[in-house]
DNA sequence: GCACTTGTGAACGGCTTGTTATCAACGCTC
DNA sequence: GAGCGTTGATAACAAGCCGTTCACAAGTGC
C-alpha cells in the first residue's frame, strides 16, 4: 500500500573479495513522514548499496516479518499514541531485528523505556543522517558478530561441487585437492559461469590487487586447475580460453567437439541465470 | 608492548559460546574521572548485580583482555589526544566487547568516527545514568541475542566423545586429560566438524580476542591436541591441516593410506548420512 | 610467415606449518 | 610465603608446500 522502494546498485555478485568479507545488502525500512529527512537518508543508504523501503505508518507485524529486514528505523511521532504498543509488539516478534527509534524531543524516561522494550538505539531529531546511518551500522555489526557464520551455498557444475566452507571442490565425495589460490580461482570462475572474465579482472579479484604487466600467474593457475579437473572429471571440460580476452567457466561434455562448432554449448551451460553472451 | 602476561584463568568463552544457559553477572569497566558521575552509575550497576571496575586511564589492551569484560564505558576526555587511537586499538583487539563512549560535548563527525571505528554507542554528557545503563543493556542484549547455534551437549567423533559439562574429552571412559584451552579448541573444532576453520576465527573464538600477527598459539595447541588424540586413539586421525587456511576436524581411520588414493577421506568425515561408497 | 598470445614444465625461493624447548605465571601443598 | 608441578605464551629451527617466475613450445590471428 504505502511502499516506495529504492534498490541499491546491487552488483551481481562480488562474491570473491579477497579477505572474504561477506555482506549481503542491508534491507532497511523506515517509518517516517518527513520527506526531507527521508531524502537525505536515502542518499546515504544508496551510497552504501543498501535497500531502502519507506513506510508511512504502522505495518502489521506479519508484513514486517515477510520483508526480511536487516534494520528498522521508527519515528514514534508518526505512529501517535499506539506507537509504544506497536514498538513493543515489533520488538517482541522480531527480537533479532535491529530497531532504531529516531524521533523528536524526548525525555530520559521515554528513551529508557524504548530501550527496555527492546529498541537498540534512540536518536533524537533533528539529527544528521550520517549519524543515523553510522548507528545502524554499529548495531548491525554487533548483531552480525554474534550471529552464526552465514552458510554459503554449494555450487554445482557438471560433475564437480564447490563447497565454500571447506575451501575445496569435489567430484562426488572425492576432493580435488585444490590449494587456496586454486580454490579461489575456481570459485570466482564458477560463480560467474558462462561469462568471460578478463585476466586483469580475475587477478584483481583473486589476488586482491592489480596485476603487473606480463604476469602469467592466472594462466599458470588455470593450467593447474584444468589438470586437476581433467584428472578428477575427465568426461567434462570446464574452463575455456577466449583468445586475447580471458577465460570462461562452463561445464561441457568432453565429446562435444562437434557441438562447440555449432554453438550448441549454450544448451549445456545450465545453472546460471546470468545472461549468457557467447563470444563468437 | 607485550608486558603484562595475563594468561591465568582466562575464560572469555562464556559470552561467545554459552548461548543463554546462564547469565553471568555483567562485568563492566568504566574509564572516567568524574567521581560524582561514577557514584550514581555505580549505584545502578550494583542494583542490577553487575560487577563494576573503575579505571582512571588507558589500560593496556592485554589487561583489558584479562578482565574478561562484558562491556566498557569510556570518557574520551579523560584519555586526551591518544584517546582515539586507544579506542581503535581496543575495538580492533576485542570486537566482541561492547564499547560505549560517554563523554562531553561532541560533533556529529566525532560521533560518527567513533561508531565507525567500532564503538557501539555514543552518549553525550551530561546524561542520566539510567539511560547509560539502559543503553548498555540494549547493546549487550543485541550481542547475546544472535547466538543460537545450539551446541550439541555431547559430540561423538570417531572413538572420542566430548562432554562440555565436564570440560573434558574421553575415549570410552578414559579421559584425554585435556587442559582448558585444549578442550575449548577441540570443542570448537568438533562442533564444526567437516568445516575448515581459519586460524584467526579459531583464535577469536577460543582465546576471545583478535589474534596478533605472527601468533603461532593455534598451531602449538593443535599439535598438543594431535599428540593426545594420537596417544589415546591411534587408529584415527582427527585434525587435518588446510595449508594457507586453517584446520578441519574430521575423524578418519588412520590406515587410510590406501583409502586416500581413492578419496575415502571425505566419505568418512562428518559421520553424517554419508556412507562409504567404494570408488571404481 | 610473423608477431603476439597462450600452454606447459620445471626450478627457485619464500612463506606456512610442524616440532621442540624455554620461561613466566599460576595453583597447589606444606 | 617458599617450593614444586602445571599451564600457556613465545621463540627458534626444520621441513615442506606453494606461488612466482622463467624458458620454451604451441597456438592464434592478421
Amino acid at each position: 500500500m504505502n511502499t516506495a522502494y529504492t534498490a541499491g546498485v546491487t552488483t551481481p555478485q562480488d562474491e570473491s573479495h579477497a579477505p572474504g568479507s561477506r555482506t549481503a545488502p542491508l534491507r532497511l525500512a523506515i517509518i517516517d513522514g518527513d520527506s526531507g529527512f527521508l531524502q537525505v537518508v536515502e542518499k546515504r543508504v544508496r551510497a552504501r548499496g543498501w535497500q531502502q523501503r519507506i513506510l508511512t505508518g504502522a505495518v502489521p507485524v506479519d508484513e514486517l516479518v515477510s520483508m526480511r529486514l536487516g534494520a528498522l528505523v521508527v519515528d514514534l511521532a508518526v505512529l501517535g499514541a499506539p506507537g509504544w504498543a506497536y514498538l513493543e509488539q515489533v520488538c517482541a516478534a522480531l527480537p533479532a531485528l535491529p530497531v532504531i527509534v529516531c524521533t523528536g524531543p524526548s525525555t530520559v524516561a521515554q528513551r529508557v523505556r524504548a530501550l527496555r522494550i527492546g529498541a537498540d538505539d534512540w536518536l533524537g531529531k533533528p539529527c544528521h543522517p550520517e549519524e543515523l546511518v553510522a548507528r545502524i551500522e554499529a548495531i548491525v555489526r554487533r548483531g552480525r558478530l554474534a550471529a552464526p557464520p552465514v552458510e554459503r551455498p554449494i555450487v554445482e557444475a557438471g560433475e564437480i561441487s564447490i563447497k565454500p566452507d571447506q575451501f575445496q571442490a569435489f567430484v562426488g565425495t572425492r576432493s580435488l585437492d585444490l590449494t587456496r589460490r586454486e580454490f579461489e580461482l575456481i570459485r570466482l570462475l564458477a560463480g560467474n559461469a558462462g561469462q568471460v572474465l578478463e585476466r586483469e579482472a580475475i587477478y584483481q579479484r583473486v589476488w586482491g590487487y592489480a596485476m603487473a604487466h606480463g604476469d602469467r600467474s592466472v594462466d599458470v593457475f588455470v593450467r593447474k586447475l584444468r589438470q586437476k579437473l581433467e584428472r578428477a572429471s575427465p568426461q567434462w571440460r570446464y574452463i575455456h580460453t577466449h583468445f586475447g580476452v580471458g577465460y570462461r567457466f562452463a561445464p561441457e561434455p568432453a565429446d562435444s567437439a562437434a557441438a562447440e562448432d555449432t554453438g550448441l554449448e549454450s544448451a549445456v551451460e545450465a545453472f546460471s541465470e546470468e545472461t549468457y553472451a557467447p563470444v563468437s
